[in-house]
DNA sequence: AGAAGCAAGACTCATTTGGTCGCATATTGT
DNA sequence: ACAATATGCGACCAAATGAGTCTTGCTTCT
C-alpha cells in the first residue's frame, strides 16, 4: 500500500544531493551547485540513464534548471527550502491519488453508488498536507542531531 | 502516486456495508448482520467472485466473521468503531509502504547510500498513524451534517 | 438431497514499473 | 574547428503487480 515509486526515491535522492552541492559549492561551476546526472547516478549507485530522465522530469517541471555542455549538469531552480517533497512526487508520479478512482474521466465508474469516496478525499488531502510540508531541505539531517527517543517503539513493517 | 489498490477500496465498501447492516440487523441471520458477498457485490456493482476473495481475506485476518450455509454470509468480527481502516488495508494489500525499499530482507538494496530512509519513515508514520484513526464507523456519513464549508477549496486533482 | 453459501487455489490478461538504447542537440575547453 | 561532455527525447523491453475469472471442494440450512 501507499508504495512511493522507485523513480519519486530517486528524485528524491537526486534533489537532496542537489541541496547538499548548492551549500558550499565548488570552483567554476556554470550554475553554482551544479551537478551532473552521471555524479549523482554514481554518488548513489543507481542507473544512470534513468536517472538522467528522471531529472529531465524534474527540470520540465521547473523543479530544476539544467545546462549541457562540458562541466554542465543539474542545479535547483529554487531554494531548497522552497521545494516540498510533494512537489517533486507529483512531477515524477503525475498527480496519481489514493483513492484509485479519480480517473480521466473526472468521475469514477462507481461514481454514485459508492459511499466511501468522500471520507478518502480527506485522508488524501491530509497526506498532500503532509508531504507539502516536508521540504528537501528537511531532508538533510545534521548528523549532530540528538537522536529523538520521542518517536521511539514506531511500526514494525513485517514483510509479506 | 500513493494509490490505493481497488481490492482494498472494495474492501472498505463492504465493511461500511456490513456496518450498515450491523445497525439495522433483519430477520432470523444465523450472525446479527450478515451479509453475503453476492448481495454486497450486487449493491456496489463490484465483481462478485473479487469480492469474495477479498472478504476471505478479511475473514483470515480475523475483522470479519463468516458463516456458511444458506443465509450465511459475513459480518463485522468486532464493532465498527474498533476497525481501523488501516488494519483493513493492510489486511489485503499487505504491508507494503512507501519508501518502496523495505523488502524481505530488512534492508534495502541501496542501504547505506540512502539518506532519505528516515525522513520518509516519519510521513510513512504519520500516514499510518492517519489511517489508523480513521474507524470504518467513520465511513458511515449521516445524511444530515451540514456541508462543512471549512474544508471547501481543497486539491483539485488533474488528470495525468 | 439439494440449494445457498464460504474456502482456496491456479490461472489469465492488462497495466505499471524499472530500466535500456540510440540518436539528436547544446555547450565548452583546447 | 573540433572533440569531449552533457542534456533532451522517444522507442523499446522485461519483470512485477494488479484485476478479475474459473474450478473444485466443503459446510449449513431447508
Ligand atoms: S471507487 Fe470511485 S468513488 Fe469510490
Ligand atoms: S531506497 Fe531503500 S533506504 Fe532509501
Amino acid at each position: 500500500m501507499l508504495r512511493l515509486t522507485k523513480k519519486a526515491d530517486y528524485g528524491l535522492m537526486a534533489l537532496k544531493y542537489l541541496a547538499e552541492q548548492a551549500q558550499c559549492p565548488s570552483a567554476s561551476q556554470p550554475i553554482s551547485g551544479a551537478a551532473s546526472a552521471k555524479a549523482i547516478a554514481d554518488a548513489y549507485h543507481i542507473p544512470p540513464q534513468l536517472l538522467a530522465k528522471i531529472l529531465q522530469t524534474l527540470a520540465k517541471a521547473g523543479l530544476l534548471v539544467s545546462h549541457a555542455g562540458t562541466n554542465g549538469g543539474y542545479a535547483l531552480a529554487r531554494d531548497a527550502h522552497d521545494i516540498s517533497a510533494f512537489e517533486v512526487i507529483r512531477a515524477i508520479d503525475g498527480p496519481l491519488f489514493i483513492t484509485s478512482c479519480i480517473t480521466i474521466h473526472g468521475t469514477c465508474d462507481l461514481a454514485g453508488h459508492c459511499t466511501i469516496k468522500e471520507p478518502l478525499r480527506k485522508v488524501n488531502d491530509s497526506i498532500t498536507d503532509l508531504l507539502s510540508k516536508l521540504r528537501i531541505a528537511d531532508l538533510i539531517e545534521h548528523a549532530d542531531h540528538p537522536p529523538d527517543a520521542a518517536l521511539a517503539g514506531g511500526l514494525v513493517t513485517i514483510a509479506r
